[in-house]
DNA sequence: TATGAAATATACCGACCGGTACAATAACTG
DNA sequence: CAGTTATTGTACCGGTCGGTATATTTCATA
């Protein structure tokens, strides 16, 4: 049984918002005062639930970690082909980093080059860091899916591949940042997919 | 004639350390009592000459971007080939993300990254998107030449290449400031190196 | 050497920062 | 209906922020 008053906030909710401010300003950008108002509470309370800006920002990275790992795993498991799979990773990417509706750019990226050597707490840039690896793991899962199945080479270098797509989601979420329109973004995936690796040596070339 | 006191300081210098300093913890992020320590002078002194901080970072930024779109121009101009001159520039700026004798990753990168809505003064947000689009220049200067010289398909689109290669070293900037070694940046370069366009369907196809 | 101009050093300004003490409030328990 | 416990609102803490007023120093000029 729950004792005393009562919390008048969910804290998922306010979670989230937290979440928009952080990816709008950044850990040092964001204020308590901004923070407090987007999330409709007090200071005491933002303290007594989260303990800290620092918690506070771990636990909204975890969540945001969690949910874009998550649509990833998805999208990139849904495809037709491991091909079309990645395309369609590359290009819901951009589609999300130039939503209107949300802060703009990657959550991640803003947030690794916004670490400052001075005033960042070791455990933010850490988790930034492995968020940013984390990342990675469902591009690799699915391409050694694709590697086994015989869809990539086996000369096809799996970890380059994933760390190369993974990068160029990262440059993506810059020029986003940046202000690049959707369409820009869509010509990088489409320069980016020319990179997938040709069969190995077919022993009747398909050409007429 | 100067009149008065003569500057104890040596501008382009001063400037020098002032960009550091932004590197290292970008616009917000650097005080003006870290800035005037690194420089060893006094705020007046800083106010005088640069006039603000957006005033220094704006100079400071340009003093950067010169330098680097020249560096830029210079490797893409002296590889013995497009191709070659294309990776030159891209292992060179893995090797300069990395180097540790620098704040890590692209000034103009995470300063992108870093901008906040609610803090960041319009005219350092713009100076830094010209930044951003200005270092696609060379490269998309480089390939227009190698199209004209056929080096390049007269399929392949130039503009959309340039993109391509600024949007991964964006993305290796990301990479090599959340820690990556030179050695990952590298299987980057080399990935995406395998999307330089084949030649247009030859006639005589060079296999044997 | 006296004078004027420009840069220096010190000390300070109001505003905001992250974080907290305190008292009032609202639920559950007996 | 007390009594306990946790949350809430307010008001405040020391510290730091960007920026500046003031007085002093150091040079070129005359």
């Amino acid at each position: 049984m729950e004792r005393g008053r009562p919390r008048s906030f969910d804290i998922d909710t306010a979670l989230d918002q937290a979440l928009a401010v952080f990816w709008r300003d950044g850990f040092q950008g964001a204020s308590l005062a901004e923070l407090t108002a987007a999330m409709g509470i007090n200071k005491p309370s933002l303290y007594a639930a989260f303990g800290d800006k620092e918690g506070l920002y771990l636990k909204a990275l975890a969540r945001y970690a969690l949910a874009t790992v998550q649509q990833s795993i998805e999208v990139l498991e849904a495809g037709p082909s491991a091909r079309q799979a990645v395309e369609d990773f590359l290009r819901g990417s951009a589609r999300n980093l130039t939503d209107p509706a949300l802060p703009g750019g990657c959550f991640v990226v803003n947030g690794i080059a916004d670490c400052q050597l001075s005033a960042t707490p070791p455990a933010v840039a850490a988790a930034l860091r492995d968020a940013m690896r984390g990342s990675e793991a469902p591009l690799r899962a699915r391409l050694q899916r694709a590697q086994a199945t015989g869809e990539l080479p086996a000369s096809a270098d799996v970890d380059a591949l994933a760390t190369f797509f993974n990068a160029v989601v990262a440059g993506m979420g810059v020029l986003a940042k940046g202000g690049a329109r959707r369409a820009k973004l869509y010509t990088v995936v489409d320069a980016a997919l020319a990179c997938w690796p040709p069969p190995d040596k077919p022993a009747k070339p398909t050409r007429r």
